[in-house]
DNA sequence: ATCACGACCTGGAGGC
DNA sequence: TGCCTCCAGGTCGTGA
């Protein structure tokens, strides 16, 4: 599931492999992924030159000459390609992109919860994949104090609010539980009923869990998440409680346990986290 | 207005 | 061994 790190890998990767690269040939088979129709979108594409990658939370943004915007959200199976020329298309290569210097770019999703837009760089801030999202959990703007003020804006499970887009853009399900269990804090704790010194734990925890992963190119679940050389990211063989209940905690070797928080699966450990 | 929940989609895991 | 059901994930639309 690509979150906050392995967003901002693929970023780092594409801004330093495509920059600069013309899109020599684009093609886009129509598919529920697209929210530009395929053809507006090839069109769109072809010809341009790429000038920059942004990311605001999950959402990647690859700028182009002319003042157009991809937008490309991975869902949770979405993955960004740099591919040998001529490669077979094993399935779910929705779009392609030939590259003047004769690589090719692939964006497949094969369960198709991502999805593709192709904006005006004028209109961004209209759009309603951008519109909800805060600050970036990693900027510089996000100080304690500010920290403080997101959190207070309303209550329910600490969890919940952590996969809130408009609080905490970027943080998804693996990662929320990560930060938890770093700050000692159960998943379906209350937000008002935090003390101080856990707010503070959960203030850094977040900043640790989220740069942490990103040093080491993010998780791969199933070989699923690969960068845009088809690498594994190197964070999968650290998580602390994702996908391991039952295993023993690394903190404490007391069994973790697997709970519904807000309707999404959550893990942590019942002894060590209050 | 805000919150809770189901739909979307498909590969993989688990059960029979 | 093979088939079938169920589940995970993020976002968005609907209903409460």
């Amino acid at each position: 599931m690509p979150e906050l790190p392995e967003v901002e890998t693929i970023r780092r990767q594409l801004g330093a492999a495509i920059g600069g690269s013309v899109w020599r040939r684009v093609t886009a088979r129509p598919c529920s992924l697209f929210r530009t129709p395929a053809a507006a979108l090839a069109a769109g594409l072809t010809g341009a030159r790429v000038t920059g990658v942004d990311r605001r939370g999950k959402v990647l943004l690859i700028g182009f000459d002319g003042d157009r915007v991809l937008l490309a959200h991975l869902g949770m199976s979405g993955q960004i390609l740099l591919v040998p020329p001529a490669e077979p298309d094993p399935g779910h290569h929705h779009l392609v992109a030939d590259l003047a210097d004769g690589r090719t770019l692939v964006f497949r999703d094969p369960r198709r919860f991502g999805y593709l837009r192709l904006a005006a760089r004028g209109g961004l801030e209209g759009l309603t994949e951008l519109a909800g999202l805060g600050p970036d959990p990693l900027g510089a703007d996000r100080t304690w104090e500010a920290f403080l003020r997101s959190f207070a804006e309303r209550d329910g499970a600490v969890k919940s609010a952590l996969l809130d887009q408009r609080r905490f853009p970027g943080i998804g399900n693996v990662y929320a539980d990560e930060i938890l269990h770093v700050a000692r804090i159960r998943p379906g704790r209350s937000v008002s009923g935090l003390t101080q010194i856990e707010r503070k734990e959960l203030y850094h925890a977040i900043r640790d869990v989220l740069h942490g992963a990103i040093e080491l190119g993010g998780t791969s679940f199933d070989g699923v998440l690969l960068d845009i050389f088809g690498r594994p990211g190197l964070h999968g063989g650290r998580l602390r409680v994702y996908g391991r209940q039952g295993e023993a905690c690394d903190r404490c070797h007391h069994a973790l346990k697997s709970a519904a928080v807000g309707g999404r699966m959550s893990v942590y450990c019942p002894h060590c986290q209050k």
